[in-house]
DNA sequence: AAGGTCGACAACCGCAACGAA
DNA sequence: ATTCGTTGCGGTTGTCGACCT
């Protein structure tokens, strides 16, 4: 037996939609909100539409706090360092990698940045992987980080050891990190552990040590007021290089087990630590 | 001017996860 | 514990306008 479908095709429009059914939609949520049921609402807001028709109307198109308008170059460095920190999808697992990388681009959906990407930086990532195997000759592997990641990752890590030494390895065995992972657990093992950071007088935070949060791990980042600002399952491997001496980091208050990760070229650096 | 091609974006589809009954 | 309706998500297709030949 087949799965049951969400509406009756046959009952409802389908194709672009037309500025009073906008208008329709617009004015009924404004009013009544979504009612948590999107498959009731078309009918009750008159409108000839299924349910997930009009959910993906409201939040690709009609939201009002949504952004439109062409990517900056601050989003593509965004998306293009997340992209290769989390991976995609097509490494087997179930990561929800747009709605991750949306996350951290305010007023932008997912059906965006997926659209750009497919358009635009897909292409714009193979350039930069073709003019670098250019460089190295063609027998040279071709690294899964664009040669401006690659910087960034020493812009920000410097030159600890352990990063380098993390970044050395990720290159030589053409792997992001997400898939070595995956692909092979025993490999993921050999790298550097989880820290635990010692409760300590307040001091300056530094890039003092390397510990890798590893996929699956659960973390929780408390705010500034000891509130849990974010907590879930890592869905990508993170190598990182920061700990903490003392609780707070940029205005966030961690308390017990330190360890974290650092998206490189962010404006807001995310910072994971560990549930105590 | 007409037809073809390409890119950008909107919309749909199907599947998995989730949660209530 | 199981079933089933709903939601969220990535992949894919459809449409339309701009550009090219």
């Amino acid at each position: 037996m087949g799965r049951a479908p969400c509406c009756d095709k046959t009952q409802v429009k389908r194709g672009p939609w037309s500025p009073e059914e906008d208008s329709t939609l617009k004015n009924y949520i404004h009013t009544f909100g979504t009612g948590g049921n999107w498959i009731a609402l078309p009918h009750k807001a008159g409108l000839k539409r299924c349910g997930k028709s009009c959910r993906l109307r409201w939040l690709n198109y009609l939201r009002p706090d949504i952004k439109h308008g062409g990517f900056t170059e601050e989003e593509d460095n965004i998306i293009l360092t997340l992209y290769n920190t989390i991976g995609s999808r097509q490494v087997s697992i179930t990561v929800a990698m747009w709605s991750v990388i949306v996350s951290h681009l305010p007023g932008r959906t997912d059906n965006d940045v997926k659209n750009y990407w497919n358009s635009k930086l897909k292409k714009k990532l193979l350039a930069l992987n073709t003019s670098q195997a250019m460089n190295f000759g063609s027998t040279a592997p071709v690294s899964p980080f664009a040669p401006e990641l690659v910087d960034n990752y020493h812009h920000y890590y410097g030159n600890n050891p352990d990063i380098v030494s993390n970044m050395n390895y990720y290159q030589q065995n053409l792997v992001l990190p997400q898939e070595l992972l995956v692909s092979n657990p025993a490999q993921a093992s050999s790298l550097p552990s989880l820290v635990e950071v010692p409760d300590q007088a307040a001091g300056p935070c530094e890039d003092q040590a390397s510990s890798v949060l590893a996929f699956g791990d659960e973390y929780r980042v408390w705010s500034g007021n000891g509130g849990v600002e974010d907590d879930g399952f890592l869905t990508g491997l993170i190598g990182s290089g920061f700990s903490c001496t003392n609780h707070l980091l940029n205005g966030i208050d961690f308390q017990g087990k330190i360890t974290s990760g650092v998206y490189p070229n962010l404006a807001n650096p995310l910072i994971f630590a560990l549930a105590p």
